[in-house]
RNA sequence: GGCGCUAUCGUCUAGGGGUUAGGACGUGAGAUUCUCAAUCUUAAAACCCGGGUUCAAUUCCCGGUAGCGCUACCA
Protein backbone atom coordinates (compact mmCIF):
# COMPACT_ATOMS: atom_id res chain seq x y z
CA UNK A 1 0.00 0.00 0.00
CA UNK A 2 2.07 3.39 -0.78
CA UNK A 3 1.36 6.54 1.20
CA UNK A 4 0.04 8.55 -1.75
CA UNK A 5 -3.12 6.06 -2.34
CA UNK A 6 -5.88 8.22 -0.77
CA UNK A 7 -7.37 5.60 2.15
CA UNK A 8 -9.94 6.59 4.99
CA UNK A 9 -7.54 5.71 7.75
CA UNK A 10 -5.56 8.56 7.59
CA UNK A 11 -7.77 11.23 6.12
CA UNK A 12 -8.86 13.89 8.76
CA UNK A 13 -11.89 13.34 11.25
CA UNK A 14 -12.94 16.64 12.70
CA UNK A 15 -16.28 16.77 15.01
CA UNK A 16 -18.61 19.85 15.94
CA UNK A 17 -19.68 19.07 19.26
CA UNK A 18 -22.11 21.71 20.42
CA UNK A 19 -23.65 21.24 23.92
CA UNK A 20 -27.86 21.65 23.79
CA UNK A 21 -27.70 24.89 26.55
CA UNK A 22 -29.39 27.27 24.10
CA UNK A 23 -30.05 28.28 20.74
CA UNK A 24 -26.87 28.05 18.45
CA UNK A 25 -24.86 31.67 18.40
CA UNK A 26 -22.55 32.75 15.61
CA UNK A 27 -19.76 31.56 17.28
CA UNK A 28 -21.06 28.19 17.70
CA UNK A 29 -21.84 28.43 13.70
CA UNK A 30 -18.06 29.58 12.89
CA UNK A 31 -16.85 26.54 14.77
CA UNK A 32 -19.11 24.46 13.21
CA UNK A 33 -17.91 26.06 9.17
CA UNK A 34 -14.34 26.09 10.53
CA UNK A 35 -15.01 22.30 10.84
CA UNK A 36 -16.73 21.52 7.95
CA UNK A 37 -14.32 23.68 5.50
CA UNK A 38 -11.26 21.15 7.50
CA UNK A 39 -12.82 18.61 6.30
CA UNK A 40 -13.64 19.23 2.68
CA UNK A 41 -10.48 21.03 2.45
CA UNK A 42 -8.88 17.87 3.03
CA UNK A 43 -11.25 15.08 1.98
CA UNK A 44 -12.18 14.45 5.67
CA UNK A 45 -15.22 13.12 7.53
CA UNK A 46 -17.23 15.93 9.90
CA UNK A 47 -19.12 14.09 12.69
CA UNK A 48 -22.21 16.20 14.82
CA UNK A 49 -22.37 14.96 18.36
CA UNK A 50 -24.46 16.37 20.54
CA UNK A 51 -23.01 17.27 23.98
CA UNK A 52 -25.79 16.62 26.38
CA UNK A 53 -24.12 15.50 29.16
CA UNK A 54 -25.30 18.33 31.19
CA UNK A 55 -29.24 16.78 32.10
CA UNK A 56 -29.80 20.01 34.03
CA UNK A 57 -29.50 22.48 31.12
CA UNK A 58 -30.33 20.54 28.18
CA UNK A 59 -33.46 21.37 26.57
CA UNK A 60 -35.24 19.60 23.41
CA UNK A 61 -35.64 23.52 22.05
CA UNK A 62 -31.79 23.77 22.60
CA UNK A 63 -31.67 20.46 20.22
CA UNK A 64 -34.22 21.73 17.68
CA UNK A 65 -32.67 25.13 17.16
CA UNK A 66 -29.14 23.46 16.72
CA UNK A 67 -30.41 21.57 14.03
CA UNK A 68 -32.41 24.67 12.23
CA UNK A 69 -29.56 26.45 12.89
CA UNK A 70 -27.34 24.10 11.31
CA UNK A 71 -29.80 23.00 8.55
CA UNK A 72 -30.32 26.65 7.61
CA UNK A 73 -26.27 26.66 6.98
CA UNK A 74 -26.75 23.90 4.46
CA UNK A 75 -23.62 22.75 5.02
CA UNK A 76 -24.15 19.11 6.36
CA UNK A 77 -22.20 16.82 8.18
CA UNK A 78 -21.22 13.17 7.76
CA UNK A 79 -21.65 11.36 11.24
CA UNK A 80 -24.10 12.08 14.10
CA UNK A 81 -23.83 10.78 17.16
CA UNK A 82 -25.61 11.50 20.67
CA UNK A 83 -23.64 11.27 24.01
CA UNK A 84 -26.36 10.65 26.44
CA UNK A 85 -26.88 7.50 24.33
CA UNK A 86 -22.91 6.88 24.85
CA UNK A 87 -23.48 7.05 28.63
CA UNK A 88 -22.99 3.25 29.39
CA UNK A 89 -19.46 3.57 27.24
CA UNK A 90 -18.37 6.62 29.35
CA UNK A 91 -19.15 5.10 32.88
CA UNK A 92 -16.92 1.86 31.79
CA UNK A 93 -14.28 4.31 30.77
CA UNK A 94 -14.29 5.98 34.43
CA UNK A 95 -14.31 2.91 35.92
CA UNK A 96 -11.57 1.62 34.06
CA UNK A 97 -9.90 4.76 34.68
CA UNK A 98 -10.36 4.09 38.32
CA UNK A 99 -9.14 0.60 38.58
CA UNK A 100 -6.06 1.68 36.94
CA UNK A 101 -5.67 4.10 39.81
CA UNK A 102 -5.60 6.97 37.82
CA UNK A 103 -8.86 8.55 39.23
CA UNK A 104 -9.87 8.43 43.04
CA UNK A 105 -13.31 9.16 44.74
CA UNK A 106 -13.62 12.23 46.25
CA UNK A 107 -16.34 12.18 49.40
CA UNK A 108 -16.62 15.95 49.66
CA UNK A 109 -19.95 16.97 49.52
CA UNK A 110 -20.65 19.02 46.70
CA UNK A 111 -20.68 22.56 46.30
CA UNK A 112 -19.36 22.17 50.06
CA UNK A 113 -16.92 25.04 50.10
CA UNK A 114 -16.64 26.96 46.92
CA UNK A 115 -15.38 30.15 48.13
CA UNK A 116 -13.70 29.19 51.59
CA UNK A 117 -9.82 29.23 50.40
CA UNK A 118 -8.20 27.75 53.82
CA UNK A 119 -9.87 24.05 52.79
CA UNK A 120 -8.51 22.39 50.05
CA UNK A 121 -5.22 22.16 48.83
CA UNK A 122 -3.50 25.66 46.65
CA UNK A 123 -0.42 25.66 44.35
CA UNK A 124 1.72 28.68 46.20
CA UNK A 125 -1.50 30.30 46.84
CA UNK A 126 -3.24 30.18 43.90
CA UNK A 127 -5.42 27.69 42.73
CA UNK A 128 -7.27 24.87 44.17
CA UNK A 129 -6.29 21.62 42.86
CA UNK A 130 -7.61 19.39 44.73
CA UNK A 131 -9.90 18.57 48.54
CA UNK A 132 -7.89 17.48 51.42
CA UNK A 133 -7.73 13.77 52.45
CA UNK A 134 -9.27 12.76 49.51
CA UNK A 135 -6.61 11.99 47.31
CA UNK A 136 -5.03 9.53 49.64
CA UNK A 137 -7.95 8.23 50.78
CA UNK A 138 -7.04 4.36 50.94
CA UNK A 139 -8.62 1.95 48.13
CA UNK A 140 -10.51 0.03 51.64
CA UNK A 141 -11.90 2.71 53.36
CA UNK A 142 -13.00 4.28 50.02
CA UNK A 143 -14.95 1.23 48.88
CA UNK A 144 -16.03 0.67 52.31
CA UNK A 145 -17.91 4.40 52.13
CA UNK A 146 -19.10 3.61 48.49
CA UNK A 147 -20.13 0.43 49.49
CA UNK A 148 -22.14 2.87 52.39
CA UNK A 149 -24.34 4.49 49.88
CA UNK A 150 -22.23 7.69 50.45
CA UNK A 151 -22.15 9.96 47.17
CA UNK A 152 -18.65 10.89 45.69
CA UNK A 153 -17.42 12.69 42.61
CA UNK A 154 -14.54 10.73 40.57
CA UNK A 155 -11.60 12.90 40.17
CA UNK A 156 -8.58 12.04 37.95
CA UNK A 157 -5.08 12.03 39.93
CA UNK A 158 -3.45 14.88 38.50
CA UNK A 159 0.22 13.00 38.67
CA UNK A 160 2.25 16.13 41.28
CA UNK A 161 5.57 16.50 42.78
CA UNK A 162 7.12 15.22 39.45
CA UNK A 163 7.89 18.24 37.65
CA UNK A 164 5.75 17.11 34.59
CA UNK A 165 5.46 19.37 32.03
CA UNK A 166 2.57 18.76 29.82
CA UNK A 167 2.72 19.88 26.13
CA UNK A 168 1.30 19.96 22.79
CA UNK A 169 1.42 21.50 19.40
CA UNK A 170 -1.98 23.24 18.93
CA UNK A 171 -2.22 24.29 14.93
CA UNK A 172 -2.94 27.76 15.64
CA UNK A 173 -1.58 28.39 18.78
CA UNK A 174 2.03 26.74 18.46
CA UNK A 175 3.67 25.49 20.85
CA UNK A 176 1.95 24.71 24.05
CA UNK A 177 2.78 23.81 27.86
CA UNK A 178 1.92 23.73 31.38
CA UNK A 179 3.12 22.57 34.91
CA UNK A 180 1.36 19.18 35.66
CA UNK A 181 1.32 20.38 39.10
CA UNK A 182 -0.98 23.50 38.01
CA UNK A 183 -3.70 21.55 36.57
CA UNK A 184 -6.51 20.83 39.56
CA UNK A 185 -7.83 17.03 39.87
CA UNK A 186 -11.02 17.55 37.46
CA UNK A 187 -13.77 15.47 38.07
CA UNK A 188 -14.68 12.67 35.51
CA UNK A 189 -18.10 11.81 37.06
CA UNK A 190 -20.64 13.72 39.17
CA UNK A 191 -22.06 12.14 42.67
CA UNK A 192 -25.00 11.59 40.11
CA UNK A 193 -23.01 9.36 37.93
CA UNK A 194 -23.31 10.86 34.80
CA UNK A 195 -19.98 11.95 33.55
CA UNK A 196 -18.46 15.27 33.29
CA UNK A 197 -18.03 16.89 29.39
CA UNK A 198 -14.09 16.30 29.69
CA UNK A 199 -14.58 12.50 30.54
CA UNK A 200 -17.20 12.04 27.72
CA UNK A 201 -15.56 14.66 25.39
CA UNK A 202 -12.11 13.09 25.29
CA UNK A 203 -13.65 9.32 25.55
CA UNK A 204 -16.09 9.88 22.50
CA UNK A 205 -13.17 12.07 20.61
CA UNK A 206 -10.75 8.91 21.12
CA UNK A 207 -13.68 6.46 20.60
CA UNK A 208 -14.79 7.96 17.51
CA UNK A 209 -11.43 8.41 15.90
CA UNK A 210 -11.15 12.35 15.74
CA UNK A 211 -7.84 13.51 14.32
CA UNK A 212 -7.99 16.96 14.82
CA UNK A 213 -10.25 18.78 17.45
CA UNK A 214 -10.96 22.04 16.32
CA UNK A 215 -12.79 24.24 18.77
CA UNK A 216 -12.95 27.30 20.37
CA UNK A 217 -10.16 29.00 22.48
CA UNK A 218 -11.86 28.76 25.76
CA UNK A 219 -10.90 25.38 25.87
CA UNK A 220 -7.20 26.32 25.03
CA UNK A 221 -6.28 25.53 28.89
CA UNK A 222 -8.49 22.28 29.25
CA UNK A 223 -6.68 20.54 26.87
CA UNK A 224 -3.73 19.83 29.16
CA UNK A 225 -6.37 17.89 31.41
CA UNK A 226 -7.71 16.05 28.20
CA UNK A 227 -4.34 15.28 27.04
CA UNK A 228 -4.18 13.47 30.97
CA UNK A 229 -7.17 12.19 29.60
CA UNK A 230 -5.99 10.43 26.46
CA UNK A 231 -3.13 9.24 28.12
CA UNK A 232 -5.47 7.55 30.80
CA UNK A 233 -7.53 6.09 28.00
CA UNK A 234 -4.62 4.74 26.28
CA UNK A 235 -5.31 6.85 23.26
CA UNK A 236 -3.46 9.13 21.40
CA UNK A 237 -4.76 12.16 21.77
CA UNK A 238 -5.45 13.87 18.38
CA UNK A 239 -4.49 17.63 16.55
CA UNK A 240 -5.56 20.61 18.48
CA UNK A 241 -6.53 23.62 16.98
CA UNK A 242 -8.20 25.94 18.92
CA UNK A 243 -9.94 29.14 17.41
CA UNK A 244 -9.81 32.80 18.67
CA UNK A 245 -13.07 34.05 20.61
CA UNK A 246 -16.01 35.80 18.95
CA UNK A 247 -16.87 38.94 21.44
CA UNK A 248 -19.17 41.40 21.52
CA UNK A 249 -17.92 45.20 20.95
CA UNK A 250 -17.45 45.40 24.72
CA UNK A 251 -14.78 43.18 24.35
CA UNK A 252 -16.93 40.52 26.32
CA UNK A 253 -17.59 36.99 25.36
CA UNK A 254 -20.37 36.84 23.66
CA UNK A 255 -23.69 35.30 25.31
CA UNK A 256 -26.91 34.29 24.59
CA UNK A 257 -27.84 35.97 28.19
CA UNK A 258 -25.92 39.11 27.90
CA UNK A 259 -26.44 39.62 24.13
CA UNK A 260 -29.65 37.85 23.41
CA UNK A 261 -31.08 36.98 19.84
CA UNK A 262 -28.13 39.17 18.45
CA UNK A 263 -25.95 36.31 18.10
CA UNK A 264 -28.25 33.87 17.47
CA UNK A 265 -28.26 32.47 13.63
CA UNK A 266 -31.76 32.14 13.46
CA UNK A 267 -31.63 35.95 13.97
CA UNK A 268 -29.32 36.06 11.15
CA UNK A 269 -31.84 33.76 8.82
CA UNK A 270 -34.94 35.64 9.81
CA UNK A 271 -33.28 38.75 9.06
CA UNK A 272 -32.84 37.83 5.21
CA UNK A 273 -29.08 36.73 5.47
CA UNK A 274 -28.09 34.66 2.68
CA UNK A 275 -26.92 31.33 4.23
CA UNK A 276 -23.56 31.65 1.65
CA UNK A 277 -22.94 35.17 2.98
CA UNK A 278 -23.64 34.43 6.65
CA UNK A 279 -20.66 31.16 6.24
CA UNK A 280 -18.09 34.13 4.15
CA UNK A 281 -18.81 36.73 6.76
CA UNK A 282 -17.94 34.26 9.77
CA UNK A 283 -14.86 32.88 8.05
CA UNK A 284 -13.34 36.35 8.01
CA UNK A 285 -13.71 36.68 11.51
CA UNK A 286 -10.29 35.31 12.67
CA UNK A 287 -9.59 33.85 9.74
CA UNK A 288 -8.31 35.61 6.41
CA UNK A 289 -6.99 33.87 2.84
CA UNK A 290 -4.32 36.70 3.20
CA UNK A 291 -5.11 37.69 -1.01
CA UNK A 292 -7.40 41.04 0.07
CA UNK A 293 -10.38 38.61 -1.05
CA UNK A 294 -13.49 39.15 1.11
CA UNK A 295 -16.24 37.83 -1.49
CA UNK A 296 -15.49 33.98 -1.42
CA UNK A 297 -18.53 31.41 -2.38
CA UNK A 298 -18.05 28.37 -0.64
CA UNK A 299 -15.76 26.31 -3.03
CA UNK A 300 -13.43 29.20 -2.66
CA UNK A 301 -13.34 29.26 0.61
CA UNK A 302 -13.00 25.66 1.00
CA UNK A 303 -10.36 25.54 -1.25
CA UNK A 304 -8.29 28.12 0.54
CA UNK A 305 -9.20 27.11 4.33
CA UNK A 306 -6.26 25.96 6.08
CA UNK A 307 -6.13 26.13 10.05
CA UNK A 308 -2.33 27.51 9.59
CA UNK A 309 -4.29 30.54 8.59
CA UNK A 310 -5.95 31.12 11.48
CA UNK A 311 -5.49 33.95 13.69
CA UNK A 312 -5.19 34.36 17.46
CA UNK A 313 -6.70 37.45 18.69
CA UNK A 314 -10.22 37.91 19.51
CA UNK A 315 -12.63 38.91 16.88
CA UNK A 316 -15.16 41.60 17.55
CA UNK A 317 -18.72 41.16 15.99
CA UNK A 318 -19.74 45.37 15.66
CA UNK A 319 -23.41 44.78 16.49
CA UNK A 320 -24.79 47.79 18.12
CA UNK A 321 -28.23 48.37 20.04
CA UNK A 322 -29.79 49.85 16.66
CA UNK A 323 -28.60 47.68 14.25
CA UNK A 324 -27.69 44.19 15.51
CA UNK A 325 -25.74 42.78 12.46
CA UNK A 326 -22.39 44.21 11.76
CA UNK A 327 -21.87 46.41 8.34
CA UNK A 328 -19.51 43.90 7.05
CA UNK A 329 -22.31 40.99 7.26
CA UNK A 330 -24.45 43.54 5.68
CA UNK A 331 -22.50 44.37 2.97
CA UNK A 332 -21.37 41.36 1.69
CA UNK A 333 -24.88 39.72 2.13
CA UNK A 334 -25.67 42.62 -0.19
CA UNK A 335 -22.75 41.42 -2.44
CA UNK A 336 -24.09 38.03 -2.58
CA UNK A 337 -27.37 39.29 -3.18
CA UNK A 338 -26.91 40.60 -6.39
CA UNK A 339 -24.47 37.72 -6.90
CA UNK A 340 -27.73 35.38 -7.18
CA UNK A 341 -29.49 34.79 -10.90
CA UNK A 342 -32.87 37.10 -10.38
CA UNK A 343 -35.09 33.99 -10.86
CA UNK A 344 -33.32 32.98 -6.95
CA UNK A 345 -32.76 35.65 -5.64
CA UNK A 346 -36.79 36.36 -6.42
CA UNK A 347 -37.81 32.90 -5.04
CA UNK A 348 -35.37 33.24 -1.62
CA UNK A 349 -37.80 37.20 -1.57
CA UNK A 350 -40.69 35.35 -2.01
CA UNK A 351 -41.23 34.01 1.94
CA UNK A 352 -40.50 37.28 2.61
CA UNK A 353 -43.66 38.36 1.24
CA UNK A 354 -45.86 35.99 2.14
CA UNK A 355 -44.77 36.77 6.21
CA UNK A 356 -45.93 40.57 5.81
CA UNK A 357 -49.17 38.95 4.42
CA UNK A 358 -48.65 40.80 0.88
CA UNK A 359 -49.66 38.56 -1.71
CA UNK A 360 -46.80 38.56 -4.68
CA UNK A 361 -47.11 36.02 -7.46
CA UNK A 362 -44.14 34.77 -8.89
CA UNK A 363 -43.83 36.28 -12.14
CA UNK A 364 -44.71 39.45 -11.13
CA UNK A 365 -41.99 39.28 -8.36
CA UNK A 366 -40.10 38.33 -10.75
CA UNK A 367 -40.55 41.51 -12.76
CA UNK A 368 -39.72 43.07 -9.37
CA UNK A 369 -36.88 41.81 -8.29
CA UNK A 370 -34.30 43.25 -10.88
CA UNK A 371 -34.64 46.75 -9.42
CA UNK A 372 -34.85 46.16 -6.20
CA UNK A 373 -31.82 44.23 -6.25
CA UNK A 374 -29.39 46.98 -5.91
CA UNK A 375 -31.24 48.50 -3.10
CA UNK A 376 -31.41 45.86 -0.95
CA UNK A 377 -29.03 44.77 1.92
CA UNK A 378 -31.23 41.99 3.70
CA UNK A 379 -34.05 39.67 1.88
CA UNK A 380 -36.42 41.40 3.90
CA UNK A 381 -35.80 44.83 2.97
CA UNK A 382 -37.36 43.84 -0.70
CA UNK A 383 -40.57 44.03 1.44
CA UNK A 384 -40.38 47.95 2.27
CA UNK A 385 -38.77 48.62 -1.19
CA UNK A 386 -41.28 47.21 -3.13
CA UNK A 387 -44.56 46.62 -1.27
CA UNK A 388 -46.48 49.05 -3.61
CA UNK A 389 -46.20 47.16 -6.59
CA UNK A 390 -48.59 44.61 -5.15
CA UNK A 391 -50.51 46.74 -2.58
CA UNK A 392 -53.95 47.43 -3.83
CA UNK A 393 -54.03 50.58 -2.32
CA UNK A 394 -50.80 53.14 -1.33
CA UNK A 395 -50.49 53.72 1.81
CA UNK A 396 -51.27 57.07 2.87
CA UNK A 397 -48.13 59.41 2.09
CA UNK A 398 -47.97 63.31 2.69
CA UNK A 399 -49.11 65.73 -0.27
CA UNK A 400 -46.10 67.88 0.01
CA UNK A 401 -44.07 64.74 -1.58
CA UNK A 402 -45.75 65.37 -4.82
CA UNK A 403 -44.81 68.70 -4.91
CA UNK A 404 -41.05 68.80 -6.45
CA UNK A 405 -38.12 70.69 -4.48
CA UNK A 406 -38.13 74.08 -6.97
CA UNK A 407 -41.77 74.37 -7.26
CA UNK A 408 -45.21 74.53 -5.97
CA UNK A 409 -48.67 72.35 -5.79
CA UNK A 410 -49.78 73.84 -9.13
CA UNK A 411 -46.38 72.24 -10.93
CA UNK A 412 -47.06 69.43 -9.56
CA UNK A 413 -50.71 69.69 -10.27
CA UNK A 414 -49.40 70.56 -13.97
CA UNK A 415 -47.06 67.45 -14.67
CA UNK A 416 -49.54 65.03 -13.29
CA UNK A 417 -52.86 66.36 -15.48
CA UNK A 418 -50.36 66.28 -18.27
CA UNK A 419 -48.71 62.99 -17.51
CA UNK A 420 -52.24 61.56 -17.37
CA UNK A 421 -52.86 62.34 -20.52
CA UNK A 422 -49.81 61.40 -22.41
CA UNK A 423 -50.09 57.96 -20.59
CA UNK A 424 -53.20 57.67 -21.43
CA UNK A 425 -52.71 55.96 -25.29
CA UNK A 426 -48.59 55.26 -25.38
CA UNK A 427 -47.13 51.77 -25.18
CA UNK A 428 -46.66 50.98 -21.28
CA UNK A 429 -42.82 49.63 -22.02
CA UNK A 430 -39.82 51.49 -20.50
CA UNK A 431 -38.71 52.85 -23.58
CA UNK A 432 -41.85 54.16 -24.72
CA UNK A 433 -41.95 55.71 -21.31
CA UNK A 434 -38.93 56.96 -20.97
CA UNK A 435 -39.30 58.84 -24.87
CA UNK A 436 -42.56 59.87 -23.64
CA UNK A 437 -42.11 61.14 -20.00
CA UNK A 438 -39.54 62.96 -21.41
CA UNK A 439 -41.01 64.56 -24.06
CA UNK A 440 -43.35 65.74 -21.57
CA UNK A 441 -41.11 67.18 -19.24
CA UNK A 442 -39.28 69.03 -21.86
CA UNK A 443 -42.73 70.31 -23.17
CA UNK A 444 -43.69 71.70 -20.25
CA UNK A 445 -39.82 73.73 -19.39
CA UNK A 446 -39.05 71.17 -16.87
CA UNK A 447 -35.69 69.45 -15.84
CA UNK A 448 -36.44 65.36 -15.93
CA UNK A 449 -35.97 65.43 -12.12
CA UNK A 450 -38.16 68.24 -11.70
CA UNK A 451 -40.76 66.58 -13.95
CA UNK A 452 -40.54 62.93 -12.54
CA UNK A 453 -41.06 63.31 -8.69
CA UNK A 454 -44.94 64.37 -8.91
CA UNK A 455 -44.84 61.41 -10.80
CA UNK A 456 -42.89 59.12 -9.31
CA UNK A 457 -44.52 59.96 -5.99
CA UNK A 458 -48.04 59.48 -7.32
CA UNK A 459 -46.94 55.80 -8.70
CA UNK A 460 -44.50 54.95 -5.68
CA UNK A 461 -46.53 56.55 -2.81
CA UNK A 462 -42.77 57.90 -1.86
CA UNK A 463 -40.14 59.75 -2.92
CA UNK A 464 -37.08 57.20 -2.96
CA UNK A 465 -38.08 54.39 -5.37
CA UNK A 466 -36.53 52.35 -8.18
CA UNK A 467 -36.25 53.64 -11.57
CA UNK A 468 -39.55 55.58 -12.85
CA UNK A 469 -39.64 53.81 -16.34
CA UNK A 470 -39.65 49.87 -15.61
CA UNK A 471 -41.24 50.30 -12.27
CA UNK A 472 -44.39 52.14 -14.49
CA UNK A 473 -43.90 49.41 -16.82
CA UNK A 474 -43.77 46.25 -13.99
CA UNK A 475 -47.21 48.36 -12.62
CA UNK A 476 -49.15 48.43 -16.25
CA UNK A 477 -51.02 51.19 -17.45
CA UNK A 478 -54.30 51.28 -14.94
CA UNK A 479 -52.90 51.05 -11.50
CA UNK A 480 -50.28 54.06 -13.03
CA UNK A 481 -53.36 56.06 -14.12
CA UNK A 482 -55.31 55.28 -11.07
CA UNK A 483 -52.76 56.01 -8.69
CA UNK A 484 -51.98 59.71 -10.57
CA UNK A 485 -55.74 60.35 -10.38
CA UNK A 486 -55.68 59.51 -6.63
CA UNK A 487 -52.67 62.55 -6.27
CA UNK A 488 -54.37 64.74 -7.98
CA UNK A 489 -57.17 64.99 -5.60
CA UNK A 490 -55.09 64.57 -2.74
CA UNK A 491 -52.80 67.86 -3.97
CA UNK A 492 -56.98 69.38 -3.72
CA UNK A 493 -55.27 69.71 0.07
CA UNK A 494 -52.71 71.67 -0.63
CA UNK A 495 -54.98 74.55 -2.41
C1' G B 1 -5.27 35.60 43.47
C1' G B 2 -3.03 31.51 40.19
C1' C B 3 -2.21 29.67 35.25
C1' G B 4 -2.66 30.44 30.03
C1' C B 5 -3.57 33.26 25.51
C1' U B 6 -3.62 37.88 22.83
C1' A B 7 -2.23 43.08 21.28
C1' U B 8 -1.66 46.94 13.39
C1' C B 9 -6.86 52.45 11.32
C1' G B 10 -13.64 52.76 14.78
C1' U B 11 -14.29 47.25 13.05
C1' C B 12 -12.38 42.78 10.15
C1' U B 13 -7.54 42.08 8.51
C1' A B 14 -2.47 41.94 5.20
C1' G B 15 2.47 42.60 6.08
C1' G B 16 7.03 42.28 8.16
C1' G B 17 14.27 44.04 10.74
C1' G B 18 15.00 49.25 6.24
C1' U B 19 7.63 49.93 3.22
C1' U B 20 4.62 56.36 1.30
C1' A B 21 2.48 50.11 6.86
C1' G B 22 -1.61 47.43 2.07
C1' G B 23 -6.92 45.91 1.48
C1' A B 24 -12.08 45.79 3.04
C1' C B 25 -16.38 47.61 5.81
C1' G B 26 -18.03 52.00 7.91
C1' U B 27 -17.44 57.58 7.75
C1' G B 28 -16.50 62.50 4.87
C1' A B 29 -16.07 64.85 -0.07
C1' G B 30 -16.78 64.64 -5.30
C1' A B 31 -18.45 62.38 -10.10
C1' U B 32 -22.60 59.94 -12.48
C1' U B 33 -27.98 59.83 -12.33
C1' C B 34 -35.23 60.83 -12.93
C1' U B 35 -35.09 60.05 -6.69
C1' C B 36 -32.81 56.24 -3.76
C1' A B 37 -29.39 52.74 -4.46
C1' A B 38 -25.45 50.67 -7.23
C1' U B 39 -20.91 52.25 -9.56
C1' C B 40 -16.33 55.29 -9.98
C1' U B 41 -12.74 58.85 -7.84
C1' U B 42 -10.99 60.77 -3.39
C1' A B 43 -10.01 62.10 1.97
C1' A B 44 -9.40 61.25 7.15
C1' A B 45 -8.02 56.99 10.04
C1' A B 46 -3.50 52.18 13.03
C1' C B 47 1.67 49.31 14.51
C1' C B 48 -0.40 49.58 23.45
C1' C B 49 3.88 51.41 26.69
C1' G B 50 9.04 50.79 28.40
C1' G B 51 13.65 48.48 27.99
C1' G B 52 17.04 45.36 25.26
C1' U B 53 19.37 43.08 20.55
C1' U B 54 20.79 45.62 15.95
C1' C B 55 23.75 50.23 11.65
C1' A B 56 18.28 49.92 11.74
C1' A B 57 12.64 47.79 15.15
C1' U B 58 5.96 48.33 14.29
C1' U B 59 8.29 43.40 13.20
C1' C B 60 12.88 39.58 17.33
C1' C B 61 13.63 39.15 23.05
C1' C B 62 12.28 40.71 28.07
C1' G B 63 9.18 43.52 31.31
C1' G B 64 4.82 46.37 32.04
C1' U B 65 -0.16 47.44 30.90
C1' A B 66 -4.75 46.10 29.03
C1' G B 67 -8.25 42.60 27.20
C1' C B 68 -9.86 37.72 27.06
C1' G B 69 -9.98 32.53 28.66
C1' C B 70 -9.50 28.66 32.35
C1' U B 71 -9.35 28.20 37.52
C1' A B 72 -17.39 23.91 38.74
C1' C B 73 -19.68 17.42 40.54
C1' C B 74 -21.10 23.85 33.11
C1' A B 75 -19.57 22.94 28.48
Amino acid sequence: MSDSAPSAANKPRVRFAPSPTGYLHVGGARTFIFNWLYARHTGGTLVLRLDDTDVERNTEASVQSIFEGLRWLGLGWDEEYKQSERLALHRQAAQDLFAKGLAYRDFTPAHAEADDTSSGQSSAQGAWLFNPGMRELSREESDRRAAAGEPFALRYRVPRGQSRTLRFTDSVYGEQSKQADEVEDFALLRSDGMPTYHLASCFDDADLRISHIIRGQDHLTNTFKHLLIFEGLGAPPPQFAHLPLLVAPDGAKLSKRKHGPVVSVTTYRDAGFLAGAFVNFLCLLGWSPKNDREFLTLDELTAAFTLEAVNRANAVINFTEDDPFDPKALWLNAEHLRALPVEQLSACIQPFFEQAGLDAPPEKLLAVTPLIRERIKLLRDAVSAADFFFVKELAPYDPKELVPQKGDAALARRVLEHAQQVLATIPFDTDSLDETLRAAAAQLGLKAGQAFQPIRVAVCGRKNAPPLFETMAVLGRDVCLARIRQALESLQSLA
